[in-house]
DNA sequence: TTTAAATGATAGTAAAACTATTATATTTGC
DNA sequence: GCAAATATAATAGTTTTACTATCATTTAAA
């Protein structure tokens, strides 16, 4: 991506922090540390203690941030389907087809990131892979009903209305296109989790974007 | 179900616990205590503490047939896919017709658990409903590798396994049955989760089966 | 009925998930 | 350039979780 894009800020709900982590210098580290962190160690393994720890400050500092490791979850996922909102708005720039528009949008759902070009000094490249690990635990908590209803999932129903869409774009009679864009998204993070770790559960055709080639064909037989 | 379908047990993986929890009187009240808890406090709430208490056994003792409560959820999710398995084949008996074969597996595998009929002491609606909010937490972790290993997931892909075997015998060409089956079933779990707490997620029509409906309709004109 | 196995009662540990307090930097407003 | 406000660090403390250990007692099997 360009650098002028380094200058876009990703909006988060204002709910989901206590003090805005971009504010700071230790907020920026508390984000960045956090992600590669959690890729490493996994979420449940991951404590505001060893963090502070790696960033040479105190879990105390770390709480004035984030009421909790969940709150810090729900900002890096917001913070993702922000980033690939906006990676779509912008892919979709000047595209009239709507069928080329929905290809477009799904092949950044689908596709693995791998350029770990930092963005606003995150590591796109972990943070994807964390989302693949770790988002559903996100919402799947007996706090989701609360936390939606202040916006901590706000991004991501967006992201999926755009799509939806599109979908009705090219098919204005097609009844479950929420459905459709909700399934694609979550499966295709599900998929590449599968790949590397429960290959039964998934198929892989080397030289292909599998995934990626699965979702289309599925999306577009789905709608015709 | 049947009377006579209590007799029958459902396999599950001897590496996920210390002690058969069919064995004894204590492990059955662990296991159908454990899935009610579950389901009222959620997963993270829950805890062998609190359990104990609620069978008035004690922590020491429940330690005994599990490692952890993450071995307990990797029974209770091994116990419902092998449930699972079991109502599916049932369903398929002496029906010949591979679409007609695919269609009532996926009718299984999309629809509503109401019957709270206990199996094995086991009351399924329950079940269904853990399974739909905290399963995936049974393989969204660092050890998931390990445990695949030593065949925590077994009866999980041997089902999609099972179905994706019908798939190719409707479309012997069809590329992706096991991605096709996997985003089916845990999409399915998740649309249902997305019905409850996060409804822009989903399309919902009034006295349908939203989720059956959309799930055979993509699934038949996918592998058309 | 002896013996072994299962459970209960009790206690203890290490770490997690916070909260509180005070001291020391650092920034900002004037 | 300095006072006041704010942010961070250092330290310590609390409650709960996730276990482990020990021993007594009950229950079941040989």
């Amino acid at each position: 991506m360009d650098d002028f894009l380094s200058k876009v800020s990703i909006q988060v709900s204002d709910k989901v922090y206590l003090k805005d982590p971009n504010s700071s210098d230790l907020g920026r580290k508390i984000l960045s540390n956090s992600i590669s962190m959690i890729d490493e160690l996994g979420f449940e393994n991951f404590t505001f203690r060893k963090l502070g720890k790696q960033i040479s400050s105190t879990e105390a500092s770390i709480y004035r941030y984030f009421e909790s490791k969940h709150k810090l979850l729900l900002y890096i996922t917001s913070w993702y389907w922000g980033w690939m909102e906006y990676r779509i708005v912008f892919s979709l720039a000047n595209i009239e087809c709507p069928k080329e528009r929905l290809e477009r949008a799904i092949s950044i759902l689908t596709e693995k990131v791998i350029i770990d070009n930092t963005f606003s000094g995150i590591d796109t490249s972990k943070l994807s892979s964390i989302v693949i690990s770790e988002s559903s635990k996100a919402y799947l908590t007996k706090e989701v009903d609360f936390e939606n209803k202040v916006g901590a999932f706000a991004g991501y129903k967006k992201l999926v209305a755009r799509i939806s869409d599109i979908v009705l774009e090219i098919n204005p009679s097609y009844l479950y296109p929420h459905m459709l864009l909700s399934t694609v998204i979550e499966g295709a993070h599900l998929q590449r989790y599968f790949a590397a770790h429960l290959p039964k559960l998934t198929d892989s055709i080397k030289g292909e974007d599998s995934i990626g080639v699965f979702y289309k064909d599925m999306i577009f037989k789905t709608i015709a």
